[in-house]
DNA sequence: GGTAACATGTACCGATCGGTAAACCTTGTA
DNA sequence: TACAAGGTTTACCGATCGGTACATGTTACC
């Protein structure tokens, strides 16, 4: 009933795979870094991609939990919300273990479209681009599909450019666009 | 004098490095790939990621020469040549052998901000980010290093979501963004 | 106390990893 | 014709890769 071992493991996985690369963690480090022996590890995952796909399921949930929570805590009105995103991904810059987005790198580690690894990078990035357009219909915008798939756009955006550059300011500019977006989608839109 | 078996082995590399990853691709498919024996390589590189280097070296050279050439074709009006450049991104989209930005990458497959290869990435995107920063410049926008960076921002943005999401669409979105970003930043320079 | 479920450590598998040794072949040039 | 430069093939190195076999605890429940 309890959850325990597993979920200890795939949480453990999580960090090991983030911190260090999908590839570059090897079977016998996940032992060392998670405590869970090879062989529980092969009972409960296949394969080293089936965990991987674990992985990326929990921090889909944990990432998607988190960041619509804190906009929901920073700010009551949706527009305000909107804006909000990028005050959350500054505080996320700033945790000391920011390594970047994790579903990008898994993209990147695995390039085929139909490898399932790839196929949950996908699936992330899509679900948050629904969710913003959500709540830019909320807001009463012009065009909540586009808005949402802008605002992913500039969150990848700085998320790439603060990891590449090892650098915080893009969460900043990112949110500077993203004013000047949303004041144009209302300006239309009561216009 | 003539380049000859050096750079043709570093080409070769570049596209086989791009198309399957830097650690998915192992030495004897590098071989099999670039038609360069191992003895060969490993006497014009001492290791790998020595390699490795030369590629990225050798990408930032092309990718920096086609689009500054590009936007130029593109442009005559350094203001119109900015927003070029997303016309640019989307041509690029377009080509067949298209898998996203390889210092994007690069960067993901060795994290480490100290490593070599993680430094060539940081330093094609400050690259990028300087030269849209002159060319904002010479428009006579406010703000021309704000600009630069933010347009680096959406340029790789457009870029991660295109690979992530196996869509074009990203490309035309950050240039609807980028025109919203020009016409901000010259009003507030003449008024 | 027996037993089934679940965990463990150890030892191992073949394949592949990055990298090297050595002997041979093909040039251009003095 | 000699020779050095730069290329090649073949074979190999120890280490690590993802994954498995097997025998040994530990725990909960009937």
């Amino acid at each position: 009933m309890r959850p325990t071992k597993r979920d200890e493991l795939v949480e453990k996985a999580t960090d090991a795979f983030y911190r260090h690369g999908f590839q570059a963690t090897g079977m016998d480090r996940l032992v060392a870094e998670t405590g869970v022996s090879k062989t529980s590890i092969y009972k409960h995952f296949r394969t080293k991609e089936d965990l991987i796909v674990a992985t990326l399921q929990l921090r889909d949930a944990h990432i998607r939990g988190w960041l619509f929570r804190r906009i929901e805590e920073l700010a009551s009105d949706p527009r305000d919300q909107l804006v909000a995103i990028f005050d959350a991904l500054d505080e996320w810059f700033h945790e000391p273990g920011f390594q970047g987005c994790m579903f990008a790198k898994a993209s990147s580690e695995y390039q085929d479209a139909k490898h399932p690894i790839n196929r949950e990078a996908s699936d992330h990035v899509v679900r948050l681009s629904d969710h913003f357009s959500a709540i830019a219909a909320r807001a009463g915008l012009r065009d909540p599909d586009a808005i949402g798939r802008q605002l992913a756009l500039l969150k990848e955006g700085a998320v790439a450019l603060a990891t590449m550059v090892h650098d915080r300011r893009p969460a900043r500019e990112a949110k500077a666009i993203a004013i000047q977006l949303l004041a144009a989608a209302a300006t239309e839109s009561s216009g």
